[in-house]
DNA sequence: ATCCAGGAGGGCC
DNA sequence: GGCCCTCATGGA
């Protein structure tokens, strides 16, 4: 990709892109790690980088970023040297019917995040709804990693790594509100610590079957979690995760509405149809039937409100 | 107030 | 293998 962009001594501005929209790939669920301030501005952390990114009409302005750090660091993060036209393309073949979902989520980017810090959040993910796991986040990296700076009137501190948690027992988890996903944390953190098949490493070249299963090793990370770090933090863009939303759109897709199909079967047959886009495809997905979640529940809300 | 959230483990059959 | 219950916590 060709990317255009000029720097004015302080801030890098980009020239807007095709399918790449800020919001949408920073708030579909990928990362936690990150604060809205206005539409199209946020605040978000990558490893021990802190950026304040805002989108307009015509720019993308990285804030206080050198032209190193956007080509070294931000470039990889949001995936900005892929094709992604290509990769729709590939989708809408292997079903049509996807063209309308995409149209709508087509400024998503698979995000690369930090590989230890996407394996703790979405093992505290389980059973919690987004607000909440970004809390927690939030909450883990004040209480044990770097201050990085302030944005906003807002601190930000980096997630701590793997060497920062070692001697952090599953009580400290419990006081930071993670119930019962506290055991989990402290498992993760002493498997990746002596495992050294759980490094970021070994886990980008084991390929996607083994790194899956190893993963899953880990208690507290099933099918579901260990597809999203595969897919969010080590690479692998077939990765598929299915959780309640991508259940609730396939099945309606190509269950015919059987609610009794399983999410391994569901799995399987993303797997299948996208094959090594599965990620991709599964994030549009993702996005378009929340989206249309939050439509149904506004209109419930207000016919309940009509009523009264 | 009851239900659900980017699920997974464990017991039972 | 499938089915059902449970796990803390917060938001709607």
């Amino acid at each position: 990709m060709n990317l255009k962009y000029i720097h004015d001594g302080r801030n890098l501005i980009l020239e807007k892109i095709k399918d790449f929209d800020v919001a949408q790939t920073v708030e579909c669920g990928q990362f936690f790690h990150y604060e809205k301030i206005s539409d199209g501005e946020y605040a978000l952390v990558y490893r021990k980088n802190l950026l304040h990114i805002k989108e307009d009409k015509e720019k993308i302005i990285f804030y206080d970023t050198t032209e190193d750090e956007f080509k070294n660091i931000w470039t990889g993060f949001f995936d900005l040297n892929r094709d992604y036209s290509l990769i729709q393309n590939k989708i809408i073949k292997a079903d049509i019917r996807l063209k309308d979902t995409i149209r709508k989520g087509k400024g998503i980017r698979i995000i690369d995040g930090d590989y230890f810090e996407t394996l703790m959040s979405f093992i505290i993910s389980q059973n919690k709804q987004i607000p909440h796991i970004r809390k927690i986040v939030f909450d883990i990296s004040k209480q044990y990693g770097e201050f990085l700076g302030n944005i906003e009137g807002m601190d930000f501190y980096s997630y701590p790594d793997v060497n920062a948690l070692k001697d952090v027992e599953e009580e400290e988890y419990v006081e930071l509100k993670t119930g019962f996903r506290a055991k989990y944390l402290r498992d993760a953190v002493l498997k990746v610590l002596k495992d050294e098949k759980l490094s970021e490493d070994s886990l980008k070249k084991a390929g996607y079957e083994n790194a899956l299963n190893k993963l899953m090793e880990i208690k507290g990370v099933g099918n579901k979690v260990a597809n999203c770090v595969l897919l969010f933090s080590l690479g692998y863009t077939n990765a598929f995760p299915v959780d309640v939303w991508i259940k609730r759109i396939m099945t309606d897709m190509y269950f015919d509405g059987n609610e009794k199909v399983s999410n391994e079967e569901i799995y399987e047959y993303g797997r299948k149809l996208f094959g090594e886009y599965g990620g991709f495809a599964q994030q549009y997905l993702f996005l378009y039937i929340r989206e249309k979640g939050k439509d149904i529940r506004k209109n419930k809300k207000s016919r309940e409100n009509k009523r009264k």
